[in-house]
DNA sequence: ATACACTTTTACGTAACGTCAATGTCAACA
DNA sequence: TGTTGACATTGACGTTACGTAAAAGTGTAT
């Protein structure tokens, strides 16, 4: 059975244009032309049709269809394996896209409703924006992205006086950590009670609270230079301190 | 403060040639060239800018961003929110495509691994095992325990070599069944191919090939509404098409 | 004979730049 | 003051996988 390139392009839904591509990028070239210099296909390039669009379905590129058919030993395994690595990474960019734009809309959607609160919207729009710019990698690595995402829309879901009152638990916290910092002792009580605020504040965060991970953040706030400089800013050693006393509090201080 | 090409695109992480081109399609022009021709980009370019690339990082394309940024009607949230719709296709598509790919390679890797008997004994005994429990009663019921016996005793006892040409079979079979199906007629090359692939396949179970058996299993595929979801499942209807096609290649048809 | 369906090659357009190439400008140093 | 090196300009081609003409020839039916 033959085919011209109309028939052959109906009979595998595509088009004649790609058909002459593929014959132009020496993917699949006709059996013979005719006298007049038309294409004429083959049994055998209906099959090999079939494979190039079989692959093509999987989103390979035409280059590497071409190395997979047209080289026996080409290692037709790894090539999708790296192909599907590939994707994943495309998926995960777009899950972080539309992640971002959730929280755009969400942005302009208030911006839209309550004009009084805009500023307020703006900010905190900002701060999570910042937050996931300076910190996204390491607390995602850390963390995983379910955790992320969830702090985060928790954050956006937050109503104003629930804003204010963490904007109002972290300047507690620090208050009592100069205190507590002063008073030298990360057993002491006030170094326990910045502990304990810092637990409040995380709950607002995380919608699972744990030892371990509030001891592995302190730990955190050691490790990570820019935490360590934030608390560190009025007295080196504050940070330390710090999270020697969350490790008290937390209990795993003893390993 | 005024910056020169190469200072803003260093400060704003991208490259000369890009702003070369925002000004060459009209979505940022400097503020001014000096008498040297050079761009001169001032504060508000800047503004601009960043707009411009929180934008672009949320996958939107320079022409809606253009839109957006220019006309201060466009209507954001509405391009906001179909651009999102758009992403979430895009993931939608891109998990169909790895799930694809995943089980292309899967079956790479019980080929590639077909080696290790282990394992290729593991599958032939969980096929016999999956058909007895699916078909088992069926079959046994319209062709008699011995045969039955005889079909499975003749897949255990296959080589490896044998086993990937019925994989390899079975491929062929739906792939040509598809385009087939998609030309329309059961009479043409492409359905005629499936059903003489369907034969070739069926002859490595039976013993002895008839075309009344065929054509009989040919029907119950339709019949049977196990055998048609499985070859529905793509497009309703090919169940019944590959019967017709199969009641042709057999002369079965004319009763 | 004419209409109509189909074929051919050639070539530009797509999105968002990367990458030369050829040429001009500016600040600094010997 | 001349030269060097870093920076600027415009222009143009390359990228993917075709879509979409345009111009011209071919095949078949009426």
């Amino acid at each position: 059975m033959e085919y011209t390139v109309h028939k052959l392009a109906k009979m595998a839904g595509i088009s004649t244009r790609t058909l002459r591509y593929y014959d132009e990028i020496g993917l699949l070239k006709p059996a013979r032309t005719n006298s007049s210099g038309y294409r004429i296909y083959g049994k055998a390039e209906v099959d090999k049709l079939q494979q190039i669009l079989f692959y093509k379905e999987l989103g390979v590129s035409l280059d590497r269809i071409k190395d997979i058919i047209t080289s026996p030993s080409f290692d037709i395994l790894k090539a999708l394996r790296e192909h599907r690595e590939k994707l994943l990474d495309k998926r995960k960019q777009l899950d972080i896209l539309i992640a971002n734009l959730d929280k755009t809309i969400a942005l302009h959607e208030r911006r839209g409703t309550m004009t009084d609160k805009e500023k307020f919207e703006g900010f905190k729009q900002k701060m999570i924006d910042e937050n996931e710019k300076k910190y996204g990698r390491e607390i995602r690595e850390k963390y995983g992205d379910e955790q992320v995402e969830r702090s985060y829309r928790k954050l956006k879901d937050m109503t104003e006086e629930q804003y204010a009152e963490i904007e109002k638990l972290g300047n507690s916290i620090l208050e009592t950590l100069d205190l507590a910092f002063e008073a030298g002792d990360p057993e002491g009580p006030l170094a326990q009670k910045a502990a304990d605020l810092h637990r409040q504040w995380l709950c607002y965060f995380w919608d699972s609270y744990s030892k371990e991970a509030h001891a592995g953040l302190a730990q955190m706030y050691v490790d990570d230079e820019r935490f360590t400089a934030y608390y560190d800013r009025k007295r080196p050693g504050t940070a330390t301190f710090f999270r020697d006393a969350i490790l008290i509090y937390t209990g795993m201080n003893k390993q």
